[in-house]
DNA sequence: CTGAAAGCGCTAACAT
DNA sequence: ATGTTAGCGCTTTCAG
């Protein structure tokens, strides 16, 4: 393995100076730089990061922790990061918690013991817990998909209340009175939308019927099992919310083994716009959140951050589009 | 930060017996062992993996390197190879290539530079090549979903021209005679699908629709023009089969807009089980590949590996499942 | 503009 | 069983 000192005695300088050519410091001489780099091409040498890190105390690496990589909405956020990151020279590794909170820990302290640059969470809400007031993480930190409560950290977030409430309000005007509603459990977004959905149904002055409002974990399997309970109702839903795509799609699947047509027998509306909403038959209306954007944001937001840690936190709020299609 | 030093003197010990105790080396009298534990966790002590990497020149993670973070393929693997790698005390970083040769070229750069143990990589076509014969990457590696044609690397694949046969054998079992297919592009697994295909055409003397057979980039834009194309074909396919899941959401995109009825106009089939497979209607029939155990395969595979460099190389097939719905 | 030398936090010989 | 010491590969003062 060929290091700066093999490199500093082929170019007749000290490592010093090898040092100073590869960080692109001033004070080298452009000829002395110039001899300095045609040896480091020759001898093919790359730079030991982890002596580098060790010594300077950075890296040029963050950290994505998602709470759910088979979700589409993180799969797109995930690539936004890499595009950005990269522009910016950074490299990105991403971490999936499951959101399990011990998952999640794991990869906190991976973060830490490994010296990297800031992180990119979407937290469970036992971390969310953790960062009220007063808490410092120590680290350069930017929180997605989830509302946190803390004016020291960015946050990057949509609002998911006036985009539950669009929606909604949508199912309403199709004619829908009695709809049921699948909230992903354990987060802030579950809850805010379930607010949204509220607001609309006092909106236009309908009970809601708390019979037919369900939180669970976000994943296809719970909101099967949830809409088959919905539509086992004596009085069962005429239009049914899901909170996310994985929720939709199991709800879509309960609806199509109970045989019942959509929109006519029940209409259906969700959260986020995955490849194969416009590929069911009838295709899916849906929330659709600007995913590519929040994450290019978080990424922006955090490698700023990185740069001046003084610097000012904020929240940014993004908007939401309503994609009208056939299921209602 | 607290450090070693610190964890030595408050126990009146040296570091290196310190040292010992965090790493559960023998020689040290239990009495000592508890009472430096005692301390390390009453001032917090977290061991700076940096250092500990630059001096033991070892590290406890392993990079999963795929080609496409969007594709469900891809997203199981990755859970399974997290698993099996939190049970060996592993980390994994996670990195998305985009099939783009210098996204994977920095990945894997990324990894030598910051000396991780060891990776799992779906490998572009050009890396492929590089790996011929007497390459040697100096690091523990698994290659996965692509078959390598080198003794000295593991290797971790399923027999996709028997799958391919048996799939389109089924195909033309339900009728089909002029059958049309969409293959990935750039990896063996397209060509290696490809050619069970055409096996699969001669064990039943059907001559091959060669104007109906395509090769193109593994993305659902893309398998949904080459459908568009085939379809408006004089002679359009009466059958048509797709070697990823992004290719089959795309064919079945333009097989709706060009309202044709599944199976009856226009029989489909596809590798692949997204979770989606069944949500559209009529339901997909698939080869569903064993991606969990693909996973946690590479990930022992590996993990042995770096435990021990000087293993014999293998190559694990594992057998993939037909999975008979309506859509054919 | 350049070099010498110290040292980041830790582990591994080598002593004792 | 434990301590002493050297040094992993690099960057960063401080001199010159």
């Amino acid at each position: 393995m060929v290091k700066i000192k093999d490199i500093a005695d082929a170019a007749g300088v000290s490592t010093a100076t090898v040092s100073r050519v590869l960080s692109n410091k001033p004070h080298v001489r452009p000829e002395v730089k110039k001899r300095v780099m045609q040896i480091v091409q020759k001898m093919n040498y790359r730079r030991n990061r982890v002596a580098q890190n060790l010594r300077s105390n950075t890296s040029k690496i963050i950290a994505l922790i998602v709470s759910d990589i088979e979700n589409p909405f993180f799969q797109r956020v995930s690539r936004a990061v890499d595009d950005a990151a990269f522009e910016y020279g950074y490299s990105v590794i991403l971490c999936n918690t499951d959101e399990n909170p011990g998952k999640e820990e794991a990869s906190l302290n991976l973060l830490r013991d490994e010296n990297l640059a800031g992180v990119i969470l979407s937290p469970t809400q036992q971390a969310l817990d953790n960062f009220r007031e007063d808490f410092d993480f120590q680290m350069p930190m930017v929180i997605i998909d989830r509302y946190v409560n803390n004016l020291n950290i960015d946050n990057v977030i949509i609002d998911n209340v006036q985009a539950a409430r669009t929606l909604t309000a949508h199912l309403i005007e199709h004619g829908c009175q009695r709809i049921g509603g699948i909230f992903g459990m354990g987060s802030t977004t579950g809850r805010e939308r379930h607010e949204g959905f509220m607001q609309a149904l006092k909106d236009h002055n309908i009970t809601p019927a708390t019979d037919l409002i369900k939180f669970t974990s976000p994943k296809a399997e719970d909101g099967y099992n949830m809409v088959m309970k919905l539509l086992q109702n004596p009085d069962p839903p005429r239009g049914i919310l899901t909170s996310n795509s994985l929720l939709a799609a199991g709800a879509l699947l309960a609806i199509r083994e109970s045989k019942l047509a959509i929109p006519d027998d029940i209409a259906m509306v969700s959260f986020d716009n995955p490849t194969w909403a416009k590929l069911i038959d009838p295709a899916l209306t849906v929330i659709e959140q600007p995913t590519y954007e929040i994450g290019r944001t978080a990424a922006e937001l955090l490698i700023k951050r990185i740069q001046d840690p003084t610097r000012s936190n904020r929240q940014v709020v993004l908007k939401t589009k309503l994609i009208v299609r056939q299921s209602c």
